[in-house]
DNA sequence: CATATTTGGTTTATACTATAAACTACTTTA
DNA sequence: TAAAGTAGTTTATAGTATAAACCAAATATG
């Protein structure tokens, strides 16, 4: 019935940048910085969660001199997300199978 | 765009006795107890969270000597549950409107 | 030309949260 | 009457999230 919930998905401020990076090809750590509103510090720390569970890849260059950091999501992130949304469902939807 | 995500109902367990509650009258601690699968310990800190929030009621009698907690959704609890539910879909929804 | 400010982050200290183990209180059974 | 069961609650601990503090380099300012 109520399946666990991907605990790494299950958290507001990494389920919006995997929201943000679906469907994207990649995006930038100040675009999804401003997007999600969060702080660069607490951006920093759950991108780096994301990258280790291999949901994301986090790529670092520089443009224009400075450090330029672009995360993209990869297809396990993916696959993840699916089925988190999938899990999730069943706790949305109560006049569903309860 | 993203939503808070009330932090109350952001959670696998009060989730999942929310989603119990809505559409019956009430709920046993014990009947929640095996849906969700929770240890009775965590279960009766949950249960009071939500009751704290007024998102619940709780309610102790007694049945053939022994003592027995039910639980009820309440109106406000309704509330929340459909903003969550509504602030949710958002981040489920990629390709919506990010 | 130094020093102040800005950019683009990372590290880390702290507060918060979730959880299971330990406990309480009572009842039934042997 | 001792042991085991029912129905929970309390609490100690580990884990998590977050913002403040920090770092390194680039650029602006006086």
């Amino acid at each position: 019935m109520y399946k666990d919930l991907d605990p790494l998905l299950h958290q507001q401020l990494r389920l919006s940048v995997m929201s943000i990076l679906i469907g994207v090809k990649d995006a930038e750590f100040n675009y999804i910085k401003e997007k999600t509103k969060a702080t660069a510090g607490n951006l920093s720390v759950q991108l780096n969660k994301l990258s280790e569970a291999g949901y994301i890849t986090i790529n670092k260059s520089f443009r224009d001199n400075y450090p330029l950091t672009t995360c993209a999501v990869t297809k396990q992130g993916v696959k993840a997300f699916d089925e988190y949304v999938k899990a999730l469902k069943v706790y949305l939807n109560p006049s569903g199978d309860n």
